[in-house]
DNA sequence: CGGAATCCCTAGGGATACTG
DNA sequence: CAGTATCCCTAGGGATTCCG
């Protein structure tokens, strides 16, 4: 559990890190680990996100194989959006993330108020 | 473990990820969470972080409250940074991040493959 | 040694308009 | 509906120089 060393951080892992806990990524993944979305219906469940930026987003993941994009025949166009098992296998290590942010969160916010402080003391 | 729906993601815990997950914070962290460090023994052992970079996620690290700063009265001064108590909390989540990275890159790598290969086919 | 300050530069985000 | 294309603009990275 504690091992001394742990894991190294390589180039090709922290890129692959970077690409699937960016700004927006997890909160598509969460939308889309509960259910399949449309473009639109994930726009709109996920506050302040642009269309570009959820484009981008959308194509990353689907790049890594973390999500699948589907092209539905009808007038006009539906594409619907769905996790992948990869995908899938994010969940726990998302959720062990999300289950430590949502813990920690106040000792954090004790942390930045300490040190706001003693950064304006520094000023005077 | 996998309840429905999981755990939200709000703008204050998506900022906290934010910066303790990028680009150089989890090489840091890393290292500190085997022996504290001087500040130029962290940057030889990150590859090809600048004195910049490092300088300004050493400070977001340290707000934040997962790093400590410690400056030595000698001459030349000397800086010695540890990780925290809080810190230590974060060396769970972490691992079980670089252990899914690990495990799961190769079928990433295959996924990639594909989709720049369906990429290529579409533009002929 | 451990930074801060400066300059330069580009990847990426927001807004807007257009398309199959 | 689900994007692409374009313009604009600024936050942030690299390189370099200077300081206590």
């Amino acid at each position: 559990m504690d091992t001394d060393d742990g894991l190294r951080i390589d180039a090709p892992h922290r890129e692959l890190l970077d690409q699937i806990l960016d700004k927006w990524s997890l909160s598509v993944l969460n939308e889309l680990c509960e259910r399949p979305c449309r473009f639109n219906e994930l726009r709109r469940s996920i506050p302040r996100v642009t269309q570009k930026s959820l484009t981008a987003t959308l194509r990353r993941l689907e790049r890594n194989g973390v999500i699948e994009r589907e092209v539905l025949a009808t007038r006009p166009v539906a594409v619907r959006y769905r996790i992948t098992p990869l995908g899938k296998t994010l969940r726990h290590p998302v959720d062990v993330l999300l289950a430590w942010a949502a813990q920690h969160m106040p000792a954090v916010e004790r942390a930045r108020e300490g040190f706001d402080t003693r950064e304006e003391e520094a000023v005077l």
